[in-house]
DNA sequence: CTATATTGCTTGACACCTGAAATATCAAGG
DNA sequence: CCTTGATATTTCAGGTGTCAAGCAATATAG
């Protein structure tokens, strides 16, 4: 059909456009999984538990870390800025679910922890949360779930090690 | 160290609670890689184009339907609810970069399209955003990309499924 | 044809997120 | 010791997300 030069410079012209549209198709895919289970969990989380993804990650993180968690670190690990961690704080105290306890050297933090009612009822929700992950992974070979842990794991890393980058740029702009 | 027996045990229980970490372990990662680019894309978005996430991929899903859409149609292609569309395109309209038609066929729905300056302006912003992304992916192989692609179109399908299953048996009950 | 259900969109109340500004405390150097 | 700069948290305004309720138009069954 095309001449030969064309056929090859139209090669390499879509082996470019295609590896862009690879990046963006990757990003487009993670996106598309990550929301859909983000939405399925959160509407279980409403309707059988009536709390929200946000609080449930905030007592989670706090499950795994006993002796407290300041506000700047929950900030950090749920990928969010101060101002949501004191909001969803502040409702999570108000359900006695958790309390701001004196951090131990430095007046300005809190040590967030989790009552004993708020590890129990977390608990509670964790195992069925688990049950639900584990429903949509089903029909998944365990090579296939590891070869996804992976890459992942991978990425993870990449965009972290991206971002570090990126703040250091900053501080030494700065 | 420990007996054989012991050994086997503790072997097949941690089989066990390995594959439901499995699935839990991909999904904290797909969360924590999607929230990283999300806020990286969000915060060059804000910082080079004063605008937000949720109005560009509006803007990006008009562009590929250049007959238009219904806001229903755009709220499943975002995978929001109706009333984030209407909002968005609130804005969108009265900046002059989208319109809401007449739709043809059906006095109830609108037909949503980019204006010339929308489109415009899209185009610009989509070939930095395009940027951004293969950046965040440099340095990974072609074969590494290409397996990831292929994982998560998996993975979407999969979930599309299930979806799909979900919503049927609510019909059914209803 | 017409009652009834369904669909498309908007609205309103509330949750959560961001970015920026304000406050309080800490840390370091002079 | 005390100034100066960094850090921890809160507050506020504004955008976007949900859900539920409401209205208008369409579709369907009888």
């Amino acid at each position: 059909m095309a001449a030969l030069p064309k056929a090859v410079a139209s090669d390499l012209e879509s082996r470019v456009l295609d590896d862009h549209h690879q990046a963006l198709k990757i990003w487009l895919r993670l996106l598309a999984c990550s929301t859909r289970i983000e939405n399925a969990v959160r509407h279980r989380l409403r309707s059988e538990f009536a709390t929200t993804l946000p609080r449930f990650d905030l007592l989670a993180q706090l499950e795994r870390h006993p002796r407290g968690l300041t506000m700047s670190e929950l900030s950090a690990r749920l990928m969010v800025t101060g101002g949501s961690i004191t909001g969803i704080t502040d409702q999570l105290e108000a359900e006695g679910l958790v309390l701001r306890a004196a951090h131990p050297s430095d007046r300005r933090a809190f040590s967030v922890r989790l009552t004993p009612r708020g590890r129990r009822l977390f608990k509670r929700m964790a195992a069925t949360h688990e049950k639900w992950i584990i429903e949509l992974f089903e029909g998944w070979s365990a090579a296939q779930k590891t070869q996804v842990q992976g890459l992942l794991g991978t990425l993870k890393l990449h965009l972290a090690a991206l971002d570090a980058h990126t703040k250091h740029r900053k501080e030494i702009r700065a």
